[in-house]
DNA sequence: AGGATTTGTGTAAGCGTTTTCATGTGCTAC
DNA sequence: GTAGCACATGAAAACGCTTACACAAATCCT
């Protein structure tokens, strides 16, 4: 209806700052003022400089304001290739700290283009800091993320001595715990792993766990425990096919990567008229919802995807607020969640 | 190393266009012809402006640039409150296709935001034009939306004479054809639609395609053929427990508005000892990667979720370049896939 | 060959803000 | 009374870029 009213300034039809000075009869400084330190206005005057931007719908431009301030309160997002439920916890959990704190969310998938270089890709530019989530050990660049213009936290990467922000899960903790039920009925040489390739940087830690827990009790990991490939249902499954051939799938513990690889197994498993937990008992990790929906429900280790995409947020906004202060290293700890798939003593969700 | 090199210019450390023009001994409207119409400068001249760019690692500003153009190449997207594989999926492809096009997402899943007044969340002044997706008829705004000052594009609404552009799924064709399918094997009256609550325009279109096809085999739908609640697990679970307890779950055919609920109702005919696709046949809805992973496989409705983030894409840039081109309606097709879990004729996948 | 055109470049006027500095007003304090 | 001060406001200078306009040099036409 009154959209798009015709400034009294003339020239262009939007309603600009010098519009809203005009109506209320003050200077552009004061609209100013009005808006970004209140308190060095009377009353009166911003009262009717308030209901001067309330009748013309003003609304400040945020570019020239970027302009001057250097501040978008834009955050840009790079985040891997991964799907599903993980992915979009994680943004929800990104955007709705975000919007709390007064932010917003430029996003890029495909990673690769937080490389800078005129002209090309991420509006790095228009971003007043950056979060990265890394999965893969290669490729890190943690150099170049640490030397971009703008501050930033890293997700999922972290090593002594770094400059960045990072926000790790700590693998281990609830890894450890899976791994220790599994092992409270089976023999740590009937325990295995099947887990996503080489250089998958939580892969190798779960990986890791499990290695350090069958040390513990005195059993050095044979190879053939010990399988890797890659985050998918597929893999879960052929490797299992593999194993029923040999006629191994039998009274072992399986302990796999992520929950998607754990289900492949299952299907494989019953499909070949192999017990779960009876014969074979599965852990996943990501307690993703897949967990509660097959059968028999996967037990698995809970990732804290809302709190790590809350302490991106305040990380990365801390970084931005106060880029003196010393970037800190968060590690999330991961809980084991047990279910069916892995029989047990107590039996939960 | 070379990093924020001091601009002979003096004053601000950042590299400008005045830096880049000094170092290569021409003009501030040279450089910036370099970048924008490289046609009206000659070539010994672009070259040396080029190589001072490199040399400076000049980058232009884009709030600087945005004041001038009123162009960020950033497009906002506002999702609604969906969950997993289909969040992902339709972002990957949102981003995959803006970044081609050179363009980058700002993502707001909190809906509600797009509301405008001055203060206020969404960086709707910093977008060239914004994707809506809906899911409920209720609270649309759609007059808002396309009186909003940007470009935009509704996904998931449609109506006749609607002034924005709309990208919708036919819901119709794909029910329709799994609709059929449960219908070769079961009478109308023992087929049954279990779906989300009234409302929901998606549940909504596919309970239109259940009725319809239902009719068209002179059968009214009783009310207890059709129940609606919500989008869940849960809601199937107990939609079928109801039924177990009343001892009709057996010998129909569930048309689910979506996946989760068919796979809850599917659990708990197993956990009762009703056989599928033997006594219970189930048709799920949006043909999400759960329905290979679930015993027996789903049969589903593929939504193209690609195409919608593609068409999305490419709409809302055609609306921001052509501001004058008539809003254009696209309407994507479903298709039925035939999986374990509704028995049949041939089955695949 | 001389004017008309084209081509390449520079000058300068903004774009809509924030912010420094100067100015003016009305106080308090001597 | 007037020096001193706090407070509210305005004038004007940026911020880094695009682009209309002006102008010189090179190119074209008859």
């Amino acid at each position: 209806m009154k959209r798009q009213e015709a400034s009294e300034n003339g020239r262009t039809g939007a309603v600009s700052i010098r519009s809203v000075a005009e109506r209320a009869g003050v200077s552009i400084a004061t609209v100013s003022r009005v808006l970004n330190t209140p308190q060095k206005v009377s009353q009166s005057t911003a009262d009717r400089v308030r209901k001067a931007i309330e009748d013309l719908e003003y609304r400040p431009n945020l570019f020239a304001k970027g302009l001057l301030t250097k501040r978008s309160r834009v955050i840009g997002v790079s985040l891997p290739d991964i799907h599903g439920e993980f992915y979009s916890e994680l943004m929800f959990a990104l955007d709705d700290r975000a919007c709390e704190l007064g932010y917003h969310l430029l996003v890029s998938s495909n990673a690769h283009r937080v490389e800078r270089g005129p002209g090309n890709g991420f509006a790095l530019d228009l971003v007043d800091g950056l979060i990265v989530m890394l999965t893969e050990r290669s490729g890190v660049d943690i150099e170049g993320i640490s030397q971009l213009s703008h501050p930033a936290v890293v997700i999922g990467f972290d090593e002594p001595g770094l400059e960045v922000e990072t926000i790790v899960v700590d693998n281990e903790t609830g890894a450890r715990k899976a791994i220790e039920h599994l092992l409270s009925e089976n023999t740590p040489d009937r325990c295995y792993f099947v887990g996503a390739h080489r250089g998958n940087i939580d892969s190798d830690e779960r990986l890791n766990a499990f290695c350090a827990a069958l040390r513990k009790r005195g059993h050095e990991p044979r190879s053939d425990q010990i399988a890797r490939r890659e985050f998918s249902f597929d893999w879960g499954w052929e490797w299992a096919e593999g194993m029923i051939d040999e006629g191994r799938l039998e009274d072992i513990a399986v302990f796999a990567a992520n929950d998607e690889i754990a289900i492949g197994i299952a299907n494989a498993a019953r499909d070949r008229g192999i017990e779960i937990p009876g014969s074979l008992r599965i852990v996943g990790f990501d307690d993703s919802r897949l967990c509660s929906l097959v059968r028999p429900k996967l037990s698995s280790v809970r990732m804290p995807v809302r709190e790590i995409g809350h302490a991106a947020i305040e990380a990365i906004i801390r970084r931005i607020e106060e880029p003196d202060s010393a970037p800190r290293h968060a590690r999330l700890a991961t809980t084991f969640v047990q279910r069916e798939s892995s029989g047990g003593p107590r039996s939960m969700g």
